[in-house]
DNA sequence: TCCTGGCGATGTCGGCTTTCGTCATCGGCC
DNA sequence: GGCCGATGACGAAAGCCGACATCGCCAGGA
């Protein structure tokens, strides 16, 4: 599933706006939730889940190629906690 | 950052919808999101990120009030892979 | 609907990081 | 006002991430 057919159900079942609409609405949302979560904001969609921003230490690695060790630096990572309401989690 | 702060904007700056219609948009996009990932379904939100369903085998765990050993079940779970797009990831 | 540019998946290793069970309480979302 | 989510305890097992080339597919514009 991808944005477009997000924004096919959201034309579909939401009425009163095109489809070109939908579209933009759909990655208004997400570019808004991006900005957000780039900025280290935390995003609850309660039912849903909630999108959370680790920072991450700078630790180990290496270089798959060539196998030689090398730094992976400290950066922030989004993760996603999703609600327990999930259905067919089985 | 909420359900009712993603719909603040999308009603600020799409125009020609209530607060109210941003509300229920937001809510049926979520939804949707949901409903097909319980399915089992990959969404992919390009420039986003991608949820992907995963089956978890069955694990030990242990009861963290009692300390007794116990089985964390098989189950499925959704992870979230960000688009390598996402800024200030530093 | 087509075309084109750009995004995402894939695989490799290994030391370190994260996952998850239960459950009561409280803050906050809807 | 009712329901959802965060919180913490332990420890075995699962997952993370680097580089990078290639290919499939998404998305936006015409």
């Amino acid at each position: 599933m991808t944005k477009a057919d997000i924004a096919r159900i959201v034309y579909e079942r939401h009425g009163g706006i095109s489809n070109r609409e939908a579209a933009r609405l759909v990655e208004q949302i997400f570019e808004t939730l991006k900005s957000r979560l780039s900025d280290g904001e935390k995003v609850q969609i309660t039912g849903f889940g909630t999108f959370l921003v680790r920072q991450k230490r700078e630790r180990r690695g290496r270089n798959p190629q060539t196998g030689e060790e090398m730094v992976i630096k400290s950066r922030r990572s989004v993760v996603f906690r999703p609600s327990k309401l999930f259905g067919a989690a089985e």
